[in-house]
DNA sequence: GTAGATATTAATACGTGGTCTTAAGCACGC
DNA sequence: GCGTGCTTAAGACCACGTATTAATATCTAC
């Protein structure tokens, strides 16, 4: 039976709770703090808290265009300038969910997935997909460094993209790759009349599921 | 005006349209499917489909515990068998986040990232990073096919292991890459006592989280 | 045709988790 | 005393439901 808090307090402990679990409804704030419901929605007022049922909302948003956004963007990390075909920059801030726990350091395939999908989005075509690459990790990146990756095609050779990609950590490299990248001109793949688009569109409907 | 749906082409849109996004609520979809709420809501009570507040709160629970194990877990993948310094296999079911939506093909650094987790896994040490990696995409990867990575270590040289992986999608080779990854024993780096190895032990218990 | 099943819609009562407004009760300081 | 701050209460409203009952369509088999 703690006695009740002084309001200051309650607003400190309101953020941490909620910050801790933003399931949490005013029904059950209120019992914690053994003060009325409506006293908790009044300090939910003057913090800008919203509803439990928002919190909620914006959480599963968030994650969701997260979890898609690491996965699924276009490009990991950020692009930050692009001349289609010819070079690339995106910037990327990995966080501790991509670091080995144990050191800090950031596990080699979101390095190599920046570098890959930048060179991947470099490549003016529809469709384009890394056919080799070869890449050497030159040192460790730790959470939280701001790496800054430059791609850009050396050559071309037809459907064939040579992009060279180099990675920065505060002006030090700390990974270089040599991709090839294959450009995909649907146009020139099946018959590329309209049944073909339908047949794609299915499947990408059906992806989606 | 698409005229109304039969109840089995309704029922499959709606797994999909929720699939796509399930923060529609019964309202919405009805207007969508030019039906009335209460249809909308006996669709769902038939294919089992809680409300869109539950489905929100879902998303959001598990987003803020499961997304992480695909970030950080210690495979990408399910590690299906390991022999320390030898050989290793891992499984992934790459799923449609993974996809260009486009094409339905898995980005290549998806299937990279399977590769690197498990040559890294595989070597015999308290740390290792990716030195270098040449890699190859053989052919497209669906989401939806199985993949299987298999490491083998062809060749050590002191800290420095040679890693062959080969990945298959029903037996046909759809990748390869050869990566020499670097054991770093923080027993040579630190001091090296029983204190270290109770932390080690605190670690590890921790990254299993 | 018409009965019977299937599908759809409507109406109503209830529940949760809120918002917004108005009003009242209390304690503290001056 | 009186105001100010904090707290609580009460009532009207809303979104998005569940659960139930009942009334229509619509189609299908006989």
């Amino acid at each position: 039976m703690a006695s009740r808090l002084a309001k200051q307090d309650r607003h400190r402990r309101l953020k941490e709770l909620l910050g801790a679990d933003p399931f949490i409804t005013d029904r059950e704030l209120a019992r914690m703090f053994q003060v009325s419901v409506q006293t908790v929605r009044l300090d939910r007022l003057e913090l800008g808290i919203p509803e439990s049922r928002e919190r909620t909302r914006r959480l599963a948003e968030e994650a969701t265009n997260k979890v898609r956004s690491v996965t699924t963007g276009e490009v990991i990390g950020e692009l930050i300038h692009v001349s289609l075909g010819v070079e690339a920059v995106s910037m990327l801030e990995p966080t501790a969910d991509m670091a080995f726990r144990r050191t800090g350091i950031i596990r080699g395939h979101h390095i190599f997935a920046q570098a890959n999908s930048l060179a991947v989005a470099l490549v003016d075509a529809e469709v384009a997909l890394t056919g080799t690459a070869n890449v050497r990790f030159l040192r460790p990146v730790k959470a939280g460094e701001r790496l800054i990756a430059k791609a850009t095609v050396v050559r071309r050779a037809g459907r064939k993209y040579y992009v060279d990609v180099v990675s920065r950590v505060s002006g030090k490299d700390v990974f270089e790759g040599k991709f090839v990248v294959f450009a995909v001109d649907p146009r020139k793949e099946g018959e590329g009349t309209k049944k073909e688009e339908e047949v794609k569109e299915e499947i990408s409907l059906e992806d989606r599921t």
